[in-house]
DNA sequence: GGAAGTATGTGACTAAGTCACAAAGCCGGA
DNA sequence: TCCGGCTTTGTGACTTAGTCACATACTTCC
């Protein structure tokens, strides 16, 4: 239970609810554990029970018939699987893909459950509904740059988001394109006029930031 | 109340309500009416309540700064602003705006009236979810079209879904291409090339579907 | 009938995506 | 250590999409 009491601090927006509504959240709720790699939900592999990521990070995608990929968002530490759970609630498929990118750890709260902890407690709707709206947000955010920006400066946007405030990304061009649901050939030709400009130096899977500023500049743009 | 009673109907979802619930919901929601044409939601401009559309259409768009539009989604009599209603409950702002684009009737059920009826009914909660989640699967649709599809198949796919089975299509250029988020030109170029094949007949505000299976069939690719 | 406003067509150019293939870097085994 | 195979990156040639500027055509209404 100590244990137990330990991964509710993780996130904040569940540390004010009642002892009788943790109480049923531990007592059905379970710790599970997935390696690097494995496939959480997609089409065809519904999801059964609102995650709570304690630790890793989750990658949401979509793949075209074409074998191109884009990257809708990310579950983070912290972060609870909020539009997985619209679809579970309402028993629809989900469209989109699930990806462990490292190994994870997440708490599994059953349907059953999720439901008796939105009906009980204003705290977990609240939780819940902020995560959605969040994701929501970002998801216009991204149908918008997908339909308006340039991608260079969608790009630049990219490896500073990548770079964590370093000055190393450690990506391939690939996984890049993937990102922004481009082509690999559109970011090697982008990279080639970025380092013609100073800012970048790339090396294969592998990309050094020399002029942070004017990246910072170019994605400001939009 | 009968005609209170009556509105209820429109909404499948609805219907199961148990007395108790219907109660709440009646004593504390309103039927607004708006012309044709107002501003909903937007930024700066943040829901106040759960709107139920009993007559008319709404639709959701998001415009850049360069003053391109896209449609993200259209909100039709007997169904609700179910994304809205998210920001509205995680207190964030939406970023879209919504635009009425008939005359419309809606029920307005206000924030903690939503919150009470969440909290007491499995069924409000269901149709709630259903509704949350039909819109997000279409919204990852819409990021699949624009990041990987064909602007002609799109476009085909468009007039198919504006011609309601019917073969005239009575729309301009301009709104068509603010529908898929493109630009004037390329709707006009590509109508051209469907002229020139003899499945369109394009007049101004004006297009006559003369072969609707070679639509159907380009739009089937995918 | 003409003026003003709206809608459409088109050329020239830039940006992005596709296809095919070459070249370079990396890694493991003989 | 050197070689072969795999992965990653670079590039030319081409197609598709978006931008800009401007011409032309249709409507409406005075």
């Amino acid at each position: 239970m100590s244990q137990e009491a330990e991964w509710i601090d993780q996130f904040a927006g569940l540390k004010r609810l009642p002892p009788d509504v943790v109480d049923i959240l531990m007592r059905n709720s379970a710790v599970v554990s997935l390696p690097s790699g494995s496939r959480i939900y997609g089409p065809g592999q519904a999801p059964k029970s609102y995650l709570l990521l304690l630790d890793g990070s989750v990658r949401v995608q979509q793949i075209s018939e074409t074998g191109r990929e884009i990257v809708l968002y990310r579950v983070s530490a912290g972060e609870s699987c909020a539009l997985t759970t619209a679809c579970l609630m309402g028993y629809e498929d989900y469209p989109a893909e699930a990806i462990a990118e490292t190994d994870i750890h997440a708490v599994a709260i059953p349907r059953t459950t999720f439901e008796e902890l939105i009906a009980r407690s204003h705290e977990f709707r609240r939780f819940v509904f902020t995560a959605f709206s969040t994701r929501v947000t970002n998801l216009f955010r991204i149908i918008e740059e997908i339909a308006f920006s340039r991608m260079d400066i969608r790009l630049a946007h990219k490896i500073l988001e990548l770079s964590h405030g370093a000055d190393d990304v450690t990506s391939t061009q690939q996984q890049i394109a993937s990102e922004l649901g481009t082509a690999r050939e559109v970011v090697s030709r982008i990279f080639a006029e970025f380092q013609r400009r100073g800012w970048l130096a790339v090396t294969r899977g592998h990309i050094k930031i020399n002029n942070r500023p004017a990246l910072e500049r170019l994605a400001s743009e939009h």
